[in-house]
RNA sequence: GGUCCCGUGGUGAAGUUGGAGUUCACGCCGGCCUGUCAAGCCGGAGGUCGCGGGUUCGAGUCCCGUCGGGACCGCCA
């Protein structure tokens, strides 16, 4: 039907007659005798003259043939990529009426309610944006494929049905016809998979694989969303770590035309005291600075006997506004720390002459006061942040100040990517039983140095566990995982699981690695969210075609909805009366 | 489960101390217009102020509830 796409004529096609197919994105009309359409499709808009009299209005589906030629001297349109030229001599066909659609399709509609847009979808992606995101999608996934493939990997597609597992996420439910009463589960991940094809010898395995989880939505998180989920037999954490990057550098220099720089290793514990979180936006700085000694032999109150007390510098050049907070802002943050877990926050600003003013000035020595001054590098105009209280809440509270007050937006550059390695293989301690919690998943290989510390200081130990993080987004996770029966006991015993337990709750996940389970390991990552920053958008919706709302629901479809009796009767399904007002 | 923000013709906004469904821009319909380009000029149509209740002589405005959208906390091993 069609020679050319729109987006795609330039000045060396003055003089071809083409043919044309799209939708009228504007009509200019000036008089019976002439009109200007411009015409949209997937690649673009071009501008057609037509100088007869059709009735086309917008989003009227047409197909235009004429000539085309370069633009009369001085009308060219320097704003649109085919503004040289447009196509005269115009004859339309209207292959389609439209009715006039209920927003712009053009930028206009970023500002029109994103629920409106998601109702009606298909015009939403008629727009630039949404055509350019889901390209820089399709880019995203095919150069992944390909990195992956030229690592020697191969994509083996795991079931979407499979037996519900209580770990983890909240797992929506299949029911099952044949067996009524019992459930299917749709995938979390392919986690069980993947470590089974390790078993299996596949020896390098991927997919781009579709995860389900039932947890509440957010910016950054979809009821489904893809991984990128890859395990590899025989293999170092360097060896993963290396094979991830190469798909993850490939994607980026897909859309963005530069391949990053290596991509740099920080350790979970470096990331926790330099930036109080474990991932950390590295495209800025206000990092956290140890205060702990200066205030050992501290009169002042909130400080004597801390174990652990750190301070960021808002620098006044950088943050002129925050560094300027009046008692108002400062108490809002105090609020805030007190609601991360402080037990307060001292703020103090400095003034003239090394002097500073705040609530607890009075209660700091001299060389207290300096010896502050120095290790933050504070001067006049700056505020300092100092929070006093165990180590994990002290960088915890810091951290998320720090994110508060100095993170951009996600999507802007430069583009910061980071390892953090070595994440704790057991944290915190359960509310129930007393003993510790896995930090990542029962599964992770401790480090092979701090074995012996699992009786003496567990909270110490490290796990062969990493994650992939940029521009302070956690893109992914992986780790090394447990292959010994032996060594996967010792982690069951320390987090208080019995043989008889660890067999119940995993045993048609352990059963197979008796039959010769390699040395493995491997990572996922979250492509919708890599795409969503590649792409300059700070939610994965805009890189998502037809995306759930906050609440879950498709406002298109109208999905989730009621099923009739029959449909339930026939799953042995019968409904709750809805709950009391 | 919780905190906060938003909801006014098709779209985006304004609406003051509670005083007439009021206003602006875009879009839509009709007319004019031969070089515009988010064209211009003239005219017109278009409303359950999300919904329900309350306070009041009177509610878009104040209060309570609810629905929808968004940001975040919890949750996401």
């Amino acid at each position: 039907m069609r020679t050319h796409t729109c987006g795609d004529l330039r000045s060396e096609h003055i003089g071809q007659t083409v043919s044309l197919c799209g939708w009228v994105a504007k009509r200019r009309e000036h008089g019976e005798k002439l009109a200007f359409v411009d015409l949209r499709d997937f690649s673009g808009v071009v501008q057609c003259v037509v100088d007869n009299d059709v009735d086309v209005r917008s989003e009227w589906v047409v197909r235009v043939t004429g000539v085309v030629r370069a633009r009369p001297a001085g009308t060219e349109n320097s704003t649109l990529a085919t503004g040289q030229v447009e196509v005269g001599e115009c004859r339309v066909e209207v292959l389609n009426i439209a009715e006039p659609p209920p927003f712009p399709i053009d930028a206009r509609a970023d500002e029109v309610d994103e629920g409106i847009r998601l109702r009606h979808r298909y015009l939403d992606i008629r727009r630039e944006r949404m055509q350019r995101n889901l390209r820089v999608r399709a880019r995203v996934n095919s150069s992944i494929r390909a990195a992956m493939e030229r690592q020697g990997f191969v994509e083996v597609e795991t079931p979407f049905l499979m037996p519900s597992t209580p770990e983890g996420a909240r797992e929506f439910l299949v029911p099952s016809r044949k067996e009524p009463g019992s459930f299917f589960a749709l995938p979390q991940s392919p986690q069980l998979w993947k470590q089974l094809l390790m078993v299996a010898g596949v020896d390098r395995y991927y997919q781009i694989a579709r995860c389900l989880r039932d947890e509440d939505l957010r910016a950054d998180r979809q009821y489904e969303f893809m991984q990128l989920d890859a395990e590899m037999s025989f293999v170092t954490q360097d060896d993963v770590l290396a094979a991830i990057s190469e798909a993850v550098m490939a994607a980026a220099e897909s859309v963005t035309g530069v391949r990053p720089p290596e991509i740099e290793r920080i350790t979970w514990r470096e990331a926790m005291e330099r930036f109080g979180v474990d991932k950390p936006d590295l495209r800025f700085g206000m990092e956290l600075v140890e205060l702990t000694d200066v205030f050992s032999a501290t009169e002042f109150k909130a400080f004597a006997g801390a174990a652990s007390i750190k301070a960021i510098r808002v620098d006044a050049a950088t943050y002129p506004e925050q560094a300027a907070y009046g008692r108002n802002k400062l108490d809002a943050l105090t609020d805030r720390a007190k609601k991360l877990g402080a037990k307060g926050l001292v703020w103090l600003k400095v003034v003239a002459d090394g002097q500073v003013e705040s609530p607890v000035a009075k209660f700091l020595s001299d060389l207290e006061r300096s010896e502050l001054l120095a290790r933050t590098h504070a001067t006049e105009g700056d505020l300092v942040l100092v929070v006093a209280d165990d180590w994990a809440t002290t960088c915890e509270v810091l951290g998320q100040l720090r994110n508060d007050i100095g993170r951009p937006p996600v999507h802007e550059g430069p583009y910061r990517y980071v390892w953090v390695v070595y994440f704790p293989l057991f944290v915190g301690a359960d509310p129930n039983t007393g003993r510790p919690r896995p930090g990542h998943h029962p599964f992770c290989h401790p480090h092979p140095d701090d074995i012996d510390k699992f009786e003496s200081d567990p909270l110490s130990v490290r796990a062969l566990a990493y994650d992939l993080v940029l521009n302070g987004w956690e893109l992914g996770s992986g780790s090394i995982r447990i292959h010994e029966p032996e060594l996967q006991r010792k982690v069951f015993n320390a987090l208080g699981i019995s043989d008889e337990e660890a067999d119940r709750r995993f045993g048609f996940f352990l059963q197979p690695f008796k039959y010769g389970a390699p040395p493995h390991g491997g990572f996922a990552f979250g492509i919708d969210r890599l795409t969503a920053i590649l792409a300059g958008e700070e939610n994965i919706r805009e890189v998502i075609a037809f995306p759930k709302t906050q609440s879950g629901a498709d406002p298109m479809t109208n999905a989730p909805t009621p099923v009739d009796a029959g449909q339930l009767a026939e799953l042995g399904l019968r409904l709750l009366p809805p709950p009391a007002q």
